[in-house]
DNA sequence: AATGAATGAGAGTTCATTCAT
DNA sequence: AATGAATGAACTCTCATTCAT
């Protein structure tokens, strides 16, 4: 390993330690505590140190951001392995929920905290955001196309599934469910995952819910 | 009328002008953005004076919180007029979604943000959001009795369409589904709520959902 | 006087007392060293005090310069009492080399100072500073019209005149001429007010220095 | 040529660009804006890198300083090709001008900056730039003895011109003429240089301009 | 009842400079 | 000779809050 690489190395580790950190605060403290100070702080160098490694703060924000969607879209394509799409969709929910709550901070990141980074809502949010979600529907159209789910518009159903498993999420990562012990959560959640997809499998029976199609065009 | 009783009515009326004008500017420019002058400004009075009025910023948080869920159980209570319990749970989707979509600033607070005041994890939350949840399940409770939805859980059942409703508000206040069109966005909750619904009624199959009854003793 | 009165007092007392100070950390330290930190610790007052009296950094400045261009103004009005032109432009000479070296700080803000103010570059400076500047071109076309000094494009005369005690103030602010005492300045001041004006009387020759009318139209 | 000799050579090299583009820096963003990172940058070295050529950025800005001082030598000197004194005093003025406003920045820094690096107060400045004002002031008292100028002290005459000159480039880089546009500003410093050295031409008559000779002793 | 005046704490960011390698 | 890494000190500005009046 030559110097540079070395260098290289260092480099990256160093990167790493603040997004850790910051991520720690994030936990710890809620979006709106984490400061480049603390940051600092905490990893115990001074404020300038981190801007040789980030721009700026939202940089950090954006690399969290993306790391997140990285990790999550990983999970999912694990669930390529199971073969019966309508197990391989039940995987998927189970997948989602647990990469929300053990990584409650990238979660909040991705799909809860209110304008993380100006860069995120800009342009690439929607690719990599998109990636996920386009992974959902095609389980979902297969599942469909294989009558285990009911008939319905691609995108109600794959929003429905969404809707539902980030409900779940953000109710316990925002802390709503404090009523319930730990392990009733843990019950709660399995037995919903259940509930929902035992629900709605395909019973032979046509579900109302508006026109096959989505007008297509998106926002504007 | 007393001269105290007047004074105590004045002191309501400027509580209520105080909270009146704070959501008027978590609606304008974001929650990050209220500030005590920003209220003081906007009232014209200076802001020593807000703090005659509330202890301190949380608990204007805090009061609007328990005004929002004033607000939403009223519309829970509207659906009683509904006799058809199915129906009348239908209904209870609807309104939870429109009172979110109608008072996005009141939901965020309720639902989403974080610690809005850390009075509320306390120990009022519990019952003044309780009251909420305890309605839902009776209502999903009785669907049971009744034969309409499948025997399950109760509490799986009810955190489960509460999960649902909670997840679609929740990625639209927050900006996750801008990659569709408002109108889109109408389609696809009016679709969701019925597609979940439909999906689960009694088919005289059984759901696996886990134990029918929670362990009781919640959180610690 | 009441009590408002009072309170308006006490505040024109404070604005002032940040001004002087202002001025003074830029005599002894120059511009770049002027910060609001700076000032509020000389006065003995925290940083955010400022901000109740100033909007920002640039307020501050702005104010200054007014301020200056006023009591220049003013000085230059002084010389009105004097009849003959010439005798008056000989003053306005002094007068403006008396303002400069007496109020240095005023001077450098007014005429050195590379965009001292966002403020001041838009619109304002061009009135403000224009008043003093067409005082004195009347006082020079008077001269001319009373065939003190030869004929000549009254621009260019002006500006001269003007040129020429700006580069005496500003050489002796900006510290290059102190090779020569203090004492030796006041001569070299003194005489070359005389010797300029002196020179340029009118004695019956034509100068020769361009078009008798500047083109009008300004700047674009 | 020996090793120490290249080595001298490539530092010289170093040197110089450094200089280049510290200037090219100035002239582009304006002085507030030269940072040593920046310089660093645009020559694709580590700002560490400069601190082996300069002691630290004051040096840069009196290397600069100085280089231009030799550069409005060099070009005082190229109007002793002139044999009238008084054509070649119209020229001077003329060529200082031109200096000014075609290398702004190092006149800025000469002239105008305060306080450029803090060595220049100290001694040698005091040659570097006596030796331009000597120049002017040989050409004055040539003029004098040649009868071409009035009588007067031969320091408040330099001074005067000096003043003059100055005031105009001063006023220009430093922009308070911009009321005028480019082509205006054009005539009016052309027609300034000639309306005042027209104007002091000798036409017979004495000038009262102070003692013919300066204390001597200058400053301490 | 109302407030003017004040502030400590803290935010993000940038800079000239140093030093071990 | 060159530099990557690091930092202390500074900047402007904002905020929730207090307190004497």
């Amino acid at each position: 390993m030559g110097i540079t690489e070395r260098k290289e190395l260092e480099k990256q580790k160093m990167r790493k330690l603040i997004l850790k950190t910051a991520m720690k605060l994030f936990l710890e403290e809620g979006f709106e505590n984490i400061t480049i100070r603390r940051i600092a702080e905490k990893i115990e160098y001074s404020p300038a140190t981190i801007y040789l490694y980030f721009k700026d703060k939202d940089e950090i924000l954006y690399t969290l951001h993306n790391e997140g969607f990285e990790e999550l879209y990983r999970r999912q394509l694990s669930t390529l392995s199971i073969k019966d799409p309508l197990q391989r969709l039940r995987e998927q929910g189970e997948v989602y929920i647990s990469f929300a709550l053990e990584n409650p901070e990238y979660y909040d990141l991705m799909f809860i905290m209110r304008g993380p980074a100006k860069k995120i809502i800009e342009k690439k949010e929607r690719d990599i955001g998109m990636r996920s979600y386009e992974f959902l529907k095609e389980n979902v159209e297969e599942c469909m196309e294989a009558g285990l789910l009911p008939e319905a518009n691609v995108d109600v159903a794959a929003f429905s599934l969404w809707s539902h498993v980030h409900g779940i999420a953000s109710l316990i990562i925002r802390d709503r469910c404090t009523t319930f012990s730990g392990e009733q959560i843990g019950y709660l959640v399995k037995g919903s995952l259940n509930f929902m997809l035992d629900g709605i499998l395909n019973k032979g029976h046509n579900l109302n819910c508006g026109p096959k199609e989505l007008k297509v065009g998106g926002n504007q």
